[in-house]
DNA sequence: ATAATTTTTTCACTTTAAACGAAAATTAAT
DNA sequence: ATTAATTTTCGTTTAAAGTGAAAAAATTAT
C-alpha cells in the first residue's frame, strides 16, 4: 500500500512484465518517459512506474501514439495541472481525466 | 465572413499553400483528418479545412505528434464537445482549449 | 585478486509510418 | 478526339521505434 513509489524493481523483471525487450526501457529512458531509481548504475522501478509504463505501451500499441505526443500528453497535463491555470479549469480537467481513464477500463 | 465554410479551393492551390505535395493530401484524407467536397471526383477545400491542415502540420513538424495520436485528439476532442458529458465540462474544456491555443501564439 | 555473472552501453540492423516522385488511369475541357 | 488536369497506383526515401549481438563496465563469488 505504501509501497506504491517505491523502486525496487530491477529491469530485467520490469522487461519481463510488460513483455518487452530491456534495451526499450533504457529507449524510454532517454525520453524521460520513465526514471527509474539509479543504486550504482543498476536502475531499480516501482509499481507506479510500472503501470505508467503499462500506460504508455496501451497508447503506442492499441492506439498507435508516437513517444513525442505521449511526452506532449503528459506536458500538457503537467501543465493543467501543476502549472498556474485557474482553480475551476484544473478540477474540471481532472474529472476529464477520471473520465477517460473510466471509459478505458 | 460566410465563406468560412465554403468547399471551394482546390486541392492543388492548398498543397502549394501548406507547402506539401498533393499526395500528402490525398493521404490525410484516408485517414478522415479531411473531408473536402467532391463534386464529380475533384475536390475541393473550405477555408477551415485549411486553417485545420495548417494545425495539423504544426502538431506533426513543430510538435512530432503522428497521424494516429492526432486522430485520437479529434475523437476525444469529439467526445468532450459533441459527447454526453455535462455542459460545465464542456465549457471548461472549451476554455481549456483556446488557453492552449493562444499559448501556441 | 581474479574469475564468473550481471548490467549497461554501443553499434548495426529491421520494421513501419509518413511523405514524395513518376507515371498510368481517369476525368474534364476545348 | 485531342489536350490538359486530376486522381490513383506503385515504388522509393527518410526517420522513429525496437531489437540482437557483443563490447565495456560493474558486481558477486570463489
Amino acid at each position: 500500500m505504501f509501497d506504491e513509489y517505491d523502486k525496487s524493481y530491477p529491469i530485467e523483471l520490469v522487461a519481463d512484465f510488460l513483455g518487452v525487450n530491456s534495451r526499450t526501457l533504457y529507449y524510454y529512458e532517454r525520453f524521460s518517459l520513465v526514471c527509474p531509481l539509479r543504486r550504482g548504475r543498476k536502475r531499480y522501478y516501482s509499481k507506479a512506474d510500472i503501470r505508467w509504463l503499462e500506460y504508455v505501451r496501451e497508447l503506442m500499441y492499441d492506439e498507435g501514439m508516437n513517444l513525442r505526443s505521449i511526452i506532449i500528453l503528459i506536458r500538457r497535463r503537467d501543465n493543467i495541472i501543476l502549472g498556474k491555470c485557474p482553480e475551476d479549469v484544473v478540477d474540471c480537467f481532472k474529472n476529464y481525466l477520471m473520465q477517460i481513464s473510466k471509459e478505458r477500463e
